[in-house]
DNA sequence: TCCGTGGGTCATGCCAC
DNA sequence: TGGCATGACCCAC
């Protein structure tokens, strides 16, 4: 029976619900440890089965972990009717066959053991699995996984490989091609044919679960496979002498996708990026740099491809060991970041393979589907439902610019997942909203119990403050990023749920929370100089020291959430978990004005925060740290800052500026860096600065690097026109400088001296 | 193999003057 | 020549 809600389908029974429409389901299998035999050998995973049926799609299937020494790989796809395949499942969860087709196979981090004896095909043997102990959780379960770090060196871009350097936790080697003098880990190889081969071998022998690397995708397993189908070889990779290859990217601007059977790929940029890591710039040497103090044995990038020919032609080992380091370093950031750990934490909680950058709609159904069919719901599928209205963002409030003394910063924690707990927030509570619902905005309202979403967010909730208090890094962050994804995926279209009641109610919701908790501030006497979203930047002013300000801040702090939980209760009925909490104490602020206008501005400022030796200026939004301006240009506005904030002089500063810029001192920090997001060619409304520079060159790749000439802009790497220093000192240093000193009731023209109008 | 909106700034290129 | 809309980036949250 087909209900229709609010223009929301549900079925009680997946199988009434109408032809065409996709359904989405969870079969309940046993969820143990299971213990895997193939082929004499053993391995103990755990499985999780999220079972997805769209009318054209039959079924994807995840594996959570996998653990131990190899099992050859295992492939599933059933061709059985859903029906079948719920019969066979209800009439007995313990035993489950199926045939296994070697020709459509998913990874071995995805096949489906649910607990279950497998027969059939196998590649031409039979398998076999078993349940070891079913009341085992998952979560008291750590796999220990076998990582190899891989980098490959070439001559030239897209040119043969040189050199492979891999790395595991017991054994460092280096294949090179061509030969050399002996040393150790190293060993020389004919030529590249016989290195690719080598490298077959050792990935066979040492048989890693995980490959790791820097750009692995796109630039290493990229080349690998380049290389080897030019030698008439296979990408052999796989486990149980299967051949990998990658997959072309189906849309521009997409990544490309490794299939090796029966391992992980992970990108260490890709993996950084999804534990929302954020660098200067996700180059090796600079993450290498941030997170394990340490760079790269080349350190110029500019010559660094000449570099690695001349090592490779007159020091072998030379090359060996700089390949080597960049295999450790990422393998270091790995460790550092414990990346593998977040990704294991990742895949247990949403179902996404370790390799997999993004997917958060992906994980979205992964948790919501199965509990939504527990409570005999099916949900309807992707764009049934598609609504064309936008919803709002978060607010801002706007600005009192100035320099003031010892702000506050008191923002409210995981707000957008307090609310959707605190105001039960949901896709199933808004279909079906009952008696006494809460209401929300843009005409939502939600069911008071009966609902999916604020329980899961509770429960997530509970484990981080669990994770947090065992100093479990790696789970703490991931239920956060998974937390506040629910957020973003319910506003877009390509979630099923994507609604914009939901997302409406959560942002308005959180607009009234922000300004009705600035008022009362507020009416406290208290100045709120800014806002954005779910922060609140309090004036305390001259006169009090660090203690008194952390005080007067935890006070209101602790103040607002009981005013807020006695609100909520005689307006709402309903408890409340939204939670302020001092954030910042800035002893020294700054909220610039818009520039040319004495507004304030919105998401720029900076402060001086913490004491003695570490004392230190945090920079948001302002040209210091925008990667588009120049070092000169950052640099310069960061010192700036810091004297001002310190009450030092820094008039002189400026006019050296000024000067060392006009005498060609500082021209290594003149280069600017902007990025092609798009094709170079796909530019036609019109060039900007960068693309022009980057049209000079052979081969534009996605930064491009260049200098303001007296002939406009020139790429780095081939300028010949003299340098533009007029512009430097106008469009770089003079705005840098003013965004502060306007504030102080001067400007960079006036301190540096008359020269700027000329020209 | 689809998380989002809001905001600031600059250069370009078109238009009216 | 100046005003203005728009394209392009990058950043805060």
């Amino acid at each position: 029976m087909t209900e229709t809600v609010d223009g929301f389908v549900l079925t009680r029974q997946w199988r009434d619900a109408a032809a065409g429409v996709a359904l989405s389901f969870w079969l309940a299998t046993p969820r143990g440890p299971v213990r895997v035999r193939m082929n004499g050998r053993e391995a103990v995973m755990f499985v999780q089965r999220q079972v997805e049926a769209h009318s054209d799609r039959r079924r994807e299937v995840d594996l959570t972990t996998m653990q131990g020494k190899p099992v050859d790989a295992l492939y599933f796809k059933s061709r059985r009717s859903l029906q079948d395949e719920q019969q066979r499942l209800s009439a007995s969860a313990m035993t489950y066959e199926a045939d296994v087709r070697p020709s459509e196979r998913f990874l071995m981090e995805r096949f489906v053991t649910g607990a279950c004896r497998v027969t059939g095909p196998l590649r031409s043997r039979p398998g076999h699995l078993e349940m070891v102990n079913p009341s085992m959780k998952q979560s008291d379960y750590r796999p220990r996984l076998r990582v190899m770090s891989l980098d490959i060196e070439t001559d030239g871009f897209e040119g043969p490989i040189l050199s492979i350097a891999a790395v595991t936790e017991e054994r460092e080697q280096v294949l090179m091609a061509g030969p050399g003098p002996a040393t150790s880990g190293v060993r020389y190889l004919p030529d590249e044919r016989a290195v690719l081969a080598a490298f077959f071998d050792l990935v066979r022998d040492e048989d890693p679960d995980v490959l790791i690397g820097w750009n692995v995708v796109e630039f290493d397993l990229a080349c690998l496979q380049r290389r080897s189908e030019q030698h008439g070889l296979r990408l052999l990779l796989g486990r149980g002498g299967e051949h990998g290859r990658l997959l072309a990217p189906q849309r521009e601007g997409q990544l490309s996708i490794a299939r090796i059977p029966g391992r992980v790929i992970i990108d260490g940029i890709g993996a950084l990026k999804s534990a929302t890591y954020s660098f200067e710039s996700f180059g090796l040497e600079r993450v290498a740099q941030e997170l394990l103090g340490r760079g790269k044995a080349i350190h110029d990038p500019d010559d660094r491809g000449e570099e690695i020919t001349r090592l490779f032609r007159e020091d072998k080992p030379g090359l060996a060991a700089y390949n080597l380091e960049d295999c450790r370093l990422v393998s270091g950031i790995f460790e550092r970041a414990q990346l593998i750990d977040f990704l294991i934490e990742r895949q247990r909680m949403t179902g996404l393979s370790m390799g997999r950058v993004g997917g958060a709609v992906a994980a979205f159904d992964h948790l919501y589907l199965p509990r939504l069919h527990r409570k005999g719901r099916v949900a309807h599928d992707v764009g049934a439902l598609a609504t064309r209205s936008d919803a709002p963002g978060g607010t801002v409030l706007p600005s009192q610019p100035g320099i003031y003394d010892n702000v506050l910063v008191l923002d409210f924690k995981s707000l957008y997942p307090s609310i959707i707990r605190t105001f039960k927030v949901d896709p199933l509570g808004l279909a079906f909203p009952g008696d006494d619902p809460i209401e929300g905005y843009a005409g939502g309202t939600f069911a008071r119990h009966e609902h999916i979403l604020p329980q899961l967010i509770e429960s997530l909730w509970a484990e981080r403050d669990r994770a947090k208090a065992e100093r479990d890094a790696a789970l703490s962050r991931a239920i956060k990023i998974l937390m506040n994804s629910f957020y973003g995926v319910l506003g877009t279209p390509g979630c099923r749920f994507s609604n914009p009641k939901l997302v409406s109610s959560i942002t308005m919701r959180g607009h009234e929370i922000i300004t009705r908790s600035r008022d009362w501030i507020c009416e406290r006497g208290w100045k709120v100089i800014y806002g954005d979203t779910d922060s609140l930047f309090v004036l305390v002013g001259e006169g009090h020291d660090v203690e008194g300000c952390l005080r007067i801040g935890a006070q209101l702090a602790d103040e607002l959430n009981t005013w807020w939980r006695e609100h909520i209760a005689s307006e709402h009925k309903t408890e409340s978990y939204l939670e302020m909490e001092l954030e910042t104490l800035y002893q020294r602020f700054f909220m610039p004005t818009l520039r040319g206008s004495d507004r304030g501005s919105a998401k720029r400022y900076a402060g001086l925060v913490g004491t003695g030796s570490e004392q230190r200026v945090i920079i948001k939004g302002l040209e210091a740290v925008r990667t588009d301006w120049t070092p000169l240009a950052r640099n310069f506005q960061r010192e700036l800052l810091r004297r001002v904030f310190l009450h030092e002089p820094y008039e002189a500063m400026v006019r050296d500026t000024r000067q060392q810029l006009m005498q060609g001192q500082l021209d290594e920090q003149l280069v600017y860096q902007k990025r092609l997001r798009r094709h170079i060619d796909a530019y036609a409304k019109n060039i900007p600065p960068h693309v022009r520079a980057a049209r000079m060159l052979d081969r534009p790749t996605g930064r491009v690097r260049y200098l303001m000439t007296t002939q406009g802009p020139e790429p780095l790497a081939k300028h010949r026109s003299p340098i533009d220093y007029h512009h430097y000192l106008e469009r770089q240093l003079a705005p840098a400088a003013d965004a502060l000193l306007s504030c102080l009731g001067t400007d960079f023209a006036t301190i540096a001296g008359d020269q700027l109008r000329l020209f």
